[in-house]
DNA sequence: GCAGAAATCTATAACGTTATAGTTTTTTCA
DNA sequence: TGAAAAAACTATAACGTTATAGATTTCTGC
């Protein structure tokens, strides 16, 4: 008992092998004491957890992944391209800030213009380079989520899918968001609405158009779909599509804009014909930071939150990582007149 | 040799050993091959390397890190604060773009406003997480910088520091944009020019103010700092602090900010004065995106390409991961007036 | 006081890889 | 022809962890 304890294997990392020396336990002892396995003496693991403590020991992440499997790693695959005030960077961080204090880390796999979506999705699957994926811009039918259902690959999506297959998602509701604000815009005398749609690719156009369909009928309005531009197209090609259909016969007096920086441009298309906002058309979006209205204090804002998003998209897939019997989580973030600011 | 080959052991990934099984080599002969090694014949290779590819053959990191230590991992620390309409996101896809097709893989690691900065840097070293890191928003004293060099942990860093350490970097030349701005300010006859500096913590904000007083020495102008605000004091303070300054006696007819987010709120602090921009006053910023010109057409613009410096620093890290030996990767970017969008 | 049960602890092997120190085979050339 | 050198390949151990099966010690009850 008062004998010296034997030196410190070199210095460097402690490993559970330190510890094991330090405490006079075997290895595989120190390992269980330090999970609380229910074969070991209580008195023991208090030690061993002081010792641990004391020197400061971390489990090496790498041969826990060998021999568990395990990797601790939570994959994000987003495209590069799509709104420049996209929204990716607040869903990282707030899946990252949900991540805190879980043993789990973020890695970023973006998927390139030039490249298949499904590439990098292979590859986390076929390499199990991660534990579950984080993916977003879902089309209705994605592959992404086929394959990854197929191969009980845990992942979360931001926006649905309509593949049928029962998955954890977050959606802002899009239809709510069309409707509501086509509202607003009856409110304030508008009867010929337009709508530029998300790309019809991804899912949530059709909720969106669906929805400002929807929201037209009830109120009586005349309802149209820009057609030679989608809200990603860019700012200059939205910027002409609207200023070319504003100036046309039967212009419309209201927009609804699915992207921030598409109702920028939006704006300055119908502007660049003389139009006034607030006085000649009124126009509605949606936005996750909080500027538009500073750029035309008329715009019609509705606020979306999209830090709930990754927050909430995080605790689904530890979830689902965790136990993979148990309903997926979903959650549609329905917009009330009251996000109107 | 017309022997039936050995059965795959199982199924599942193929690891050195199925190679090994199916060609009838060890494994640290499959293991050597696959690296190009000298004493493997030419032919072997060959043979190895044909076997991988059919079977799909993909290294197990976790293992390769184990023996190694070598993670193939590039860490990203990022704060999630500051500017809403940051680079963070520019920045992240493009050095993950820079690394694509090497082994790395980017991690994300945030930290966050209650946390110490040190906390995510000393996980990094202490776990042994990462080969390299990556930070932003440097500080002249930087704790981190000096707490990675003496470790001789590889990292790069967004922004220059005053340590006297001579590490890779990519920077802005913020002083540069102060020189252009004012230069052009002076050149539309403004006398009194505000700036709305970044925080003085920052590295970029000596440099952008030495700039700043420089430039209006050089072309005669008066000059003053905004006290009540900086570039990142969030929207309405900046709104605000610019009203106040601007409503007040010997008011400047000339502002130089420090950010996007802050060059709207300026000018609509200004606005709210019944002042008009390109009339009473003007105003310059950079932007990476391009919407300033949109939000009030009179905005002097400089132009900045953040996913440079993504790219530059992925490179320059890799770089010294790979050679510890050799000069450190340095860039400072530098604006031109042919900038000026 | 002793058999059996319960409580603690440990030895071993394995995850997939590579560095090291061999061993075997082939070539060279005196 | 045969010894030394060169070329090609391999066995072993190790990185740090955990699951498994087994070993040891202590307790229990009669």
């Amino acid at each position: 008992m008062t004998n010296a304890l034997p030196p410190l294997t070199e210095q460097g990392r402690p490993t559970l092998k330190t510890i094991a020396a330090e405490s006079g336990l075997a290895v595989a002892t120190v390992s269980r004491a330090l999970k609380d396995a229910s074969d070991i003496g209580e008195e023991t693991k208090r030690r061993v957890r002081e010792i641990a403590n004391r020197l400061g020991y971390r489990p090496n992440r790498a041969a826990l992944r060998l021999r568990t499997g395990k990797t601790n790693v939570i994959a994000l695959v987003f495209s590069t391209e799509a709104d420049v005030m996209n929204h990716a960077s607040s869903l990282i961080y707030s899946a990252a800030e949900a991540l805190r204090g879980t043993a789990y880390h973020v890695v970023i796999m973006p998927f390139f213009a030039d490249q298949d979506a499904m590439a990098p999705i292979r590859y986390l699957v076929e390499t199990e380079s991660a534990d579950g994926v984080i993916l977003n811009q879902t089309m209705p039918d994605d592959p992404r989520v086929r394959y990854l259902s197929e191969r009980n690959f845990p992942f979360a999506t931001h926006g649905r899918t309509e593949t049928g297959i029962n998955h954890p998602y977050f959606d802002y509701d899009n239809h709510a968001f069309a409707a509501i604000t086509v509202q607003e815009l009856a409110r304030r005398g508008r009867k010929h609405l337009l709508l530029v749609a998300p790309p019809a690719s991804q899912s949530y156009a059709a909720h969106m158009t669906t929805g400002f369909f929807q929201g037209c009928k009830d109120h009586g309005l005349q309802a149209e779909v820009l057609a030679t531009a989608h809200s990603d197209s860019g700012a200059v090609r939205i910027h002409a599509a609207v200023a070319e259909r504003m100036a046309a016969a039967n212009r419309p007096d209201g927009m609804v804009v699915g992207s921030t920086t598409a109702a920028m441009s939006a704006v300055t298309g119908a502007e660049s014909l003389g139009l006034v906002i607030g006085r000649d058309f009124d126009l509605a979006a949606k936005e996750a930071l909080n500027f538009l209205f500073r750029f035309r204090r008329e715009i019609i804002v509705l606020h979306e939150d999209v830090g709930k998003a990754g927050d909430f998209l995080a605790r689904a897939l530890m979830a689902a990582i965790e136990d993979s019997t148990t309903a997926p989580r979903q959650f549609l973030d329905r917009p009330t007149i009251a996000d109107l600011v």
